[in-house]
DNA sequence: AACATTCAATACACTACTGTATTGAGAAGA
DNA sequence: TCTTCTCAATACAGTAGTGTATTGAATGTT
């Protein structure tokens, strides 16, 4: 072996950074705790903002913990997405069994899960974005995205096509639906957007593909 | 003065990289050579992508070229930023120019123009989507946003207020339409989306927000 | 030709990261 | 208690990038 290495640990006292946030009271971390604390680095900062070291930083560990429940930063990306796929599947599932005999009243719960969904501080909407960001350049991200949408796309098209009985003019509405939910999450995540911006939007949406209640105009 | 420097240079040869792309025949590079280089870099990573060292190598010359054109890093990203708006308002002052007396006719045009401003390989779409991330973390760059989208909603709004003749469904209709596009936007970036991608969109919001062909649906 | 300007190359100093190997401390079992 | 996991700290090595100071080569200018 080699003798290159001589540690003499001099003062392993308190953890250098005085600032550690929200740690969970001196607990040892679990692999969870690093996918959160990532998630909240990508939506402050997009997936470019993911550094182990910072993240170690704010979580009052060193990079000592990382290694052991990552392998590399790759790895920490990857569990990342996965874990955003699957309880993205999961909202799915949920959604399409509370479906009801109602196909208006569905698609304005899809339209509140859509964009409701946002939850504290827009984290999952802005999450989302800058995953459709990572898309752009990372094949596989994009691939992935593809089928979230197309999944909801699904359940859009299911709903509208019991509206108007029509699949042609089904599939446009919810095309429709899907851009406007799209520009909503962009528009929301506006830093000066204000908290009734949600309920504008939704109410918009709903008014005119939901209730069709364009005017007429000559 | 410092002695600390002695450069011998033992062979200042051919330019290092071989792979130097598409440089206009060895010619000096300007400014815009540069911001041209530097939008590039942003459409394919985003502005977290743009690195001094590698765009200089895309170029075929080294930072020392940078260093003379740009005062730093932050140098080059502000000043692309403000060709941007600045091309962005005088789109925005063209297509107002442009209006006729009907409003519909405007309006496909303003719909053309946003998704057909795309430009060859969807630059421009992803560019403005780039930017929007930025936005997210920049509060300077949010706020140059709200004003270009402002002034496009502003003419959105003036068609959709001549078509209906009623100030709130206007705005209401502007605002979809905007949301449309932003969602069109995001879809249309994604890799895999096909070339008659756009003319789908495009037929789709012209045919409801538009035209208002909306099914009767009881 | 002599000189000044313009642009680019080089060397150097520095910062911010990743990854690896090893050690250490605390909890859990035997 | 002794041992074994589990998690975290440390030291070290390496990479990629910025910024700065200086030199150098072409290209005008007079």
């Amino acid at each position: 072996m080699s003798e290159k290495i001589k540690i003499s640990p001099i003062a392993p006292k308190a953890p250098k950074s005085p600032k550690a946030k929200k740690l969970p009271e001196s607990t040892r971390l679990s692999r969870d705790d690093w996918l959160d604390a990532a998630f909240k680095a990508v939506v402050e900062g997009g997936f470019d903002n993911i550094r182990v070291l910072v993240i170690a930083d704010t979580l009052g560990v060193t990079r000592g913990s990382f290694y052991w429940h990552f392998t590399d930063h790759a790895d920490l990306v990857k569990s990342l997405l996965a874990r955003w796929q699957a309880s993205e599947i999961a909202l799915d599932q949920r959604l399409q069994s509370q479906a009801t005999d109602d196909p208006r009243a569905d698609l304005e719960q899809l339209l509140e899960a859509a964009l409701a969904h946002a939850g504290p501080d827009l984290e999952n909407i802005r999450f989302e974005l800058a995953l459709r960001g990572l898309g752009r350049r990372d094949p596989a991200v994009a691939s992935m995205l593809v089928e979230v949408d197309d999944a909801r796309m699904g359940l859009f098209e299911q709903k509208f096509l019991r509206l108007t009985g029509e699949s042609k003019t089904a599939n446009e509405l919810a095309v429709l639906f899907y851009l406007a939910i799209v520009g909503s999450h962009q528009a929301l995540s506006r830093p000066t957007s204000p908290p009734q911006a949600k309920t504008f939007l939704q109410g918009i949406i709903a008014n005119y593909l939901i209730h069709n209640q364009a005017p007429a105009v000559p």
